[in-house]
DNA sequence: TCGCATTTGCGAACAGGTCTCAATTAGACT
DNA sequence: AGTCTAATTGAGACCTGTTCGCAAATGCGA
């Protein structure tokens, strides 16, 4: 099912914008709300930020694209069927590196069972020190070591 | 070790609002910068919000407290020594559970072992459906259900 | 091709959070 | 106890990310 026949299915109407939203966090991988804009706007000016941002939402309620946060500022937008994958964020370089969603699964399944809780895998954004400023805090002094936002 | 000492060691000064912001957020458990304004304003008027976020800026900076992010709104903040757990924050009541962390520890092995990144597991917030949602949605149409935030 | 509900652009408004700066104050040192 | 000074505070302007209201434009079923 293509994305057109996914929308007309929730009563969504096709539009220019729309089509060119999905294409553009298609093609960005992982884009915030402002990134989509002047990515959109290098072919068609005069889109509005707020018709983004109303894209998006029909998007995921359509089950088309979903966000997580990484760091503290605009989510980041994803394409669904894009591999599943969950997000590793660096609280000190602020960087973000995706793994696969196996790590999780153990997590998810005892989560169910114990809860009765239905763990939306796409938005599970893990925050935590990286590898490399693991090794540089080790090299400094604590006091030295600058978190991101 | 009593969180003056503890701040002492940070060279942070000690001030009254600074206590009264440990106080707050010790006895509410999981509260935002406004409600923790709210509370304290109930005893003391004038402390400003910026003060607030200053405060918790440095006993976040100390170790003494953390926050995480449950809803799309403001973080919550919460005593570090609390005994640890994670929370299953509902995307459609917009609820949030609090869950002892032993669900993780196999994660945060595997992440370690497999990408070296260190899990900050107070940070740790857990997306998706509780058991009563999924309950409801079952009785309802898809396209009556309507999520939080 | 018409009709109309949906969608858009635009600007104002809002929420959460940060910044600047003058006035105050904690705490080290007499 | 009194002095000094860097850290801290209150007040308010400002910033970023997001939503809202409304008139004009438009997708799409009939």
């Amino acid at each position: 099912m293509n994305w057109g026949e996914q929308l007309r299915e929730h009563d969504i109407r096709i539009t220019p914008q729309r089509q060119l939203v999905i294409e553009t966090v298609e093609r960005l991988h992982h884009s915030t709300s402002e990134e989509i804009l002047s990515e959109v706007n290098k072919s068609f000016q005069g889109v509005n930020l707020s018709t983004i941002y109303r894209a998006l939402e029909v998007l995921e309620d359509a089950g088309l694209v979903a966000h997580t946060h990484l760091g503290h500022g605009a989510p980041s937008y994803y394409i669904v069927n894009d591999s599943e994958h969950i997000h590793l964020v660096c609280n000190i370089c602020g960087q973000s590196e995706c793994i696969g969603e196996g790590v999780a699964n153990e997590l998810r399944v005892q989560v169910h069972a114990q809860h009765g809780f239905d763990v939306d895998m796409g938005h599970l954004s893990i925050h935590g020190t990286c590898r490399n400023c693991t090794e540089l805090a080790q090299l400094l002094e604590p006091s030295q070591v600058v978190h991101a936002h």
